[in-house]
DNA sequence: TAAACGCTTTGACCCAGGTCAACTTAAATA
DNA sequence: TATTTAAGTTGACCTGGGTCAAAGCGTTTA
């Protein structure tokens, strides 16, 4: 990633609630989110809406306009955020020259197709409660990796874009936050969020059978 | 993928129910499929599986594991098959000498981003029969593509592999399948399908609610 | 040919989570 | 500061699909 950032870099404000990019339009560049977060989501014909990621600093957007060159998804931003261009032209033509540079952006890639297997693990065979359980964890590992509180932090997205993520709707989202506020495994104010437990969010994750 | 099939070949036969990789194994290998088909899962420590793809002739196998270079899922072979052993290191040596191959590859494993978010999209919002029409359009399409009939085939998975790839039990699959066929979209005989209104299945698709 | 096993179908029942509605709180706008 | 609007919580009720159980088929093994 810091390698990217240095060789590719034009700037890019944008505000809360504006599109980064739009489903359909043309590709040309890949996006390094260098501060700010955003959500991106994919629209079908009958209003049906999907969140199918939250980036935050560091991430990269885009990678799934390679195969037809056309957005497939939109992607907004959650909070004022600026974002960094990468052209894609340009970066595979450096990485012929910089091998390492290619070889770390295939392991980009690759980590994304990781984490979408690892979402469809969670869509596919989780319980409302563990989705969440899951998420928040996976949410207070990537505010660690960036120096923030594991255990205390602020969600940028709504109850309705986390279900929209999770599969489930926003009002089994709110119930599921209060469900593990009452068994003081975590607090919830609004969108401030403090984990009071990591352990037993963690036995969350795994089995809801196993009477917790 | 033609090119790839030129560039490295060591071909490798696998029998059905065989594994092609297993989970936390070392990494080094992409396998491109020439005969037959395989599946992916991934294995929860409590046990709880889930199948993460179908892939058949001319499928890319192992793009999760150039992140870690360990694979995070297992592939198991749905019938008798035979893979083309694609090693990883010389795939990116040799990209650097041809540009177009890189792009090829490139868009390869964007492709199977975008087909993750597809099935995120599934699972995230689609009703059982919904799904079951998605994922009987997607294999149709599949098998056109390779030059068999788009209308008639077997099915090389059984009710519960169908099931744990769309996030259904077993009996809702084959209800879901009862169902259509009552409907005389398709005609259901074991593994053998027969579509038999295309319209109204891809109809099936979108929306459950319009009384269709 | 029988026996055993795995896969599929179907029915009856139940519950997690969806739906609808009322209300509360917070944030944006005037 | 009041007013509107968006976001969140909670309750009551309902349903899609999960669960459990029984039976039907097809295929392999003896």
């Amino acid at each position: 990633m810091e390698i990217l950032g240095d060789v590719v870099s034009n700037k890019r404000k944008i505000q809360r609630g504006d599109y980064l990019h739009r489903t359909g339009t043309r590709f040309q560049t890949l996006f390094a989110v260098r501060r700010g977060s955003l959500k991106t989501s994919v629209l079908e014909e009958d209003g049906r809406q999907q969140v199918t990621g939250f980036y935050m600093t560091g991430e990269l957007l885009g990678l799934d306009a390679i195969s037809t060159e056309i957005y497939t998804c939109d992607a907004i931003a959650l909070e004022d955020s600026e974002v960094c261009e990468v052209p894609f032209a340009k970066l595979e033509e450096i990485s012929l020259s910089i091998p390492s540079l290619m070889h770390q952006f295939h392991k980009i890639m690759s980590r994304e197709i990781v984490r979408d297997h690892g979402v469809m693990l969670l869509l596919g065979s989780m319980k409302a409660e563990e989705r969440l359980a899951t998420f928040l964890l996976n949410l207070s590992q990537r505010f660690v990796i960036r120096g923030y509180s594991a255990s205390d932090f602020n969600l940028r997205m709504t109850r309705e874009e986390i279900g929209s993520y999770l599969g489930l709707k926003l009002e089994t989202v709110s119930r599921a936050f209060s469900k593990l506020q009452d068994e003081n495994i975590i607090n919830v104010d609004n969108k401030h969020i403090q984990i009071n437990d990591m352990d037993r969010l963690r036995l969350k994750m795994g089995h809801s059978s196993c009477a917790a």
